[in-house]
DNA sequence: TCTACCATGTAATCTGTTACATGATTGC
DNA sequence: GCAATCATGTAACAGATTACATGGTAGA
């Protein structure tokens, strides 16, 4: 479970609470890897049962909610993370898309309404694009690795979005739409 | 599930079994949407269940192995599918790379090791490339969404090699480095 | 007042992966 | 003879998502 890892990362910069790290992963890593509260603190307590992390319970007055629980990383946390740090990562990359599974076979739909999702997607990855050049204001003094990681995702959104918008040019183009996809079952079988 | 769908999909241009049905879904989808048999044969049973598919048993007597399964798609699952298709997908896409995970911590560890790490993807991706830009030539007289997603896949893999290889330059020309991360822990609080 | 956000957690469910079991054929 | 590929399937497990439950504060 690489949220583990993910954890006795942040962990290393400061103390912290799972609410905090939840945003915190999601800061660092947005539309790259999402957690759920299902697993973050599910996870936290793992961690404490194996003695790479250590909990006190804080009540803040001044501050609003529930005590917090401020998790800090072990010696034991610390050699674990380091021995997974430089392990070779245990599996490929995994990247699925509903919207790039649907694309594949729009040649079995409607063209007006392919078009239509493409341009949602188009919307989205422009919004999603911003969101992500203000993050990297914030992020671009920090570390070299926490930088680059931040420029590989606006780099990938820039793809994504030139790519829709030649898709969409090509498909506004393409004459070859036959009802049923008669054509190209003929020629894919 | 999206499975059931791309089953669906795959069935519009022919019977095929299960077997087949893996292989395709990993040579349209390569490195972008794998399977496992454990959720093919069962979803196959689900989606005949549900009559969006009919069974033929066939004895292929020049042929080796067992009986094979032909499906075919029913009038019910190609609605189920036109329905699918023209809906707004589910959900966001879904990246993981354990590599990038570990590599936004790489200032936590021994550099040499990081570069190791790195020039090993880098290697990865580039025999994955060539693999991609030969299925490229198989697929490019196909559809053109077919063909569209396959150029999608040959500039992700292009991307991520280039920014391997300017992130390896960057990381050797740091100077940043310091032993335990301390300098980054104090900017990053 | 209601929504949004802070904060912690559990349970049910859904998906996906790995391992196992079987057995034939093809090529080295 | 052995590994790889074809072919079908099940069971156990790991991982992730969604829904639920609780309760406080800030702002529109």
């Amino acid at each position: 479970m690489s949220i583990k890892y993910a954890i006795l990362g942040l962990l290393h910069y400061k103390e912290m609470h799972g609410y905090k790290i939840k945003k915190r992963i999601e800061a660092n890593f947005g539309h790259m890897w999402s957690v759920n509260f299902g697993q973050i603190y599910p996870s936290l307590k793992q961690l404490l049962e194996e003695n790479m992390v250590t909990m006190k319970e804080v009540r803040i007055d001044g501050e609003k909610g529930p005590d917090r629980k401020l998790y800090s990383i072990t010696e034991t946390g610390k050699d674990e993370f380091a021995r997974w740090l430089a392990a070779s990562p245990e599996r490929e990359m995994l990247m699925r898309d509903p919207f790039i599974m649907r694309f594949v076979f729009f040649g079995f739909g409607d063209r007006e309404r392919s078009i239509e999702l493409i341009e949602d997607r188009i919307a989205l990855y422009e919004a999603q694009l911003s969101e992500r050049r203000e993050n990297y204001e914030k992020w671009r003094n920090h570390d070299i690795y926490v930088r680059l990681v931040s420029e590989l995702g606006i780099r990938l959104n820039e793809l994504f979005l030139e790519w829709l918008k030649e898709a969409r040019a090509e498909i506004l183009e393409d004459q070859g739409q036959v009802e049923g996809g008669a054509v190209r079952a003929a020629i894919m079988s």
